[in-house]
DNA sequence: ATATTGATTGAATGTTTATTCAATGCAAAA
DNA sequence: TTTTGCATTGAATAAACATTCAATCAATAT
């Protein structure tokens, strides 16, 4: 053998998941065509050469960004709608762990904002476009699955659940994109006016 | 002399015209390193050469959209405070007059947008970036002041001013987004949902 | 008729940026 | 201490793109 498995691993895992957070930071901040890989490179600190080692492209860093983005985006959502909550509860968590998420780290508000940005554009990778189109919605049905629950138990408003989840998910794309453009200097609204929209008094 | 004086001038302006509606919906789905002035040219039928008779650069082309953008939506923002009015009615209308507006022609959404796209990014014209700086956050300033005078006159809701003119562009952003994605495939919300954050019942 | 002036074109040029590659470094096993 | 196999580099190459330019067109005043 040569080098010890384990600890080659390891630094492959590392530069990996160093130059995909730096580049989701410029991705979400400057778009896929705006981002160039010697920013990624001088920001990571990791070499052009070994940035393609690593992917075959920066597409390919993109395309992992995004399919990363809307998994996690996906099963948190999937996950809250089996809680065993009334549909008011499950609404106040989902605001209350995103708002806080934004305000925490940047990686949160960007995962969403970059997956807006994909959505957006037609000069992304086919592949990412594919996931895009496939798995984006999940989110909106689910959130509309739990309005209708809560229209059911008397807590939420009786207007189109789906019309109500494009809403917070608009709402909240509104929110992430203000927290990229002014980062710490931006605090979340009280999850209470957010809430006003969509809950009965 | 050569040709008609006022004949040019009016195919200049056609020209000129068309290059930046044109640049206005590229710029907003794919961004300013996004757009390749081909795209422009492709889209309009107009030779590249000849937006570069009429422009100095893609960044001219850019920073022309930002100044336009900004100072219709700081004129529309400061006219409508003047009106004599109680702040309810001119946070109605408000309201009303955006929504309707996405509704209807893109390019209200594109103007909201761009102007977002241009404040995130680090890597725009010089220029465009010191309009930003210095006259984007007007409109936060002119809705404070209303949702102040609203709370004195006892209809807007008690938190702090500024930052709720903040949540309201941030919705306006996140509505605008969505309609830049979806297009007509989006109705906008009634207006009376995103009023309920603000006001009092 | 023709001279003039701006409109218009698209191929030629130059710049920026992505991507490749040959060479070097480094830790562990033999 | 030599060999092995991956990590790493940065200069070389290639591709994409913005920009320029020399030439042509079209309307009108003379």
């Amino acid at each position: 053998m040569s080098r010890n498995k384990v600890l080659n691993e390891k630094i492959k895992d590392e530069r990996r998941e160093q130059i995909l957070t730096t580049a989701l930071r410029l991705f979400t901040k400057q778009g896929l065509a705006g981002t160039r890989i010697t920013e990624i490179s001088a920001k990571t600190g990791i070499s052009q050469g070994l940035i393609y080692h690593y992917f075959r492209s920066k597409e390919e860093i993109f395309t992992t960004l995004i399919r990363e983005a809307i998994e996690k985006i996906n099963t948190a959502a999937l996950e809250l709608e089996k809680q065993p909550l009334t549909a008011k509860e499950k609404i106040q968590l989902a605001l209350d762990g995103l708002l806080k998420g934004f305000d925490k780290k940047s990686e949160t508000s960007d995962f969403y904002f970059i997956i807006t940005h994909a959505a957006i554009s037609e000069n992304i990778p086919a592949e990412a476009k594919e996931i895009i189109a496939t798995q984006n919605e999940i989110k909106y049905h689910v959130m509309a699955r739990i309005f209708s629950q809560g229209q059911k138990e008397g807590s939420v408003k009786n207007h189109n659940a789906y019309e109500m989840a494009a809403l917070l998910f608009s709402t909240i794309n509104g929110l992430a994109l203000h927290k990229a453009i002014y980062g710490k200097g931006y605090k979340m609204p009280n999850k209470n006016i957010l809430l006003s929209m969509f809950l009965n008094d």
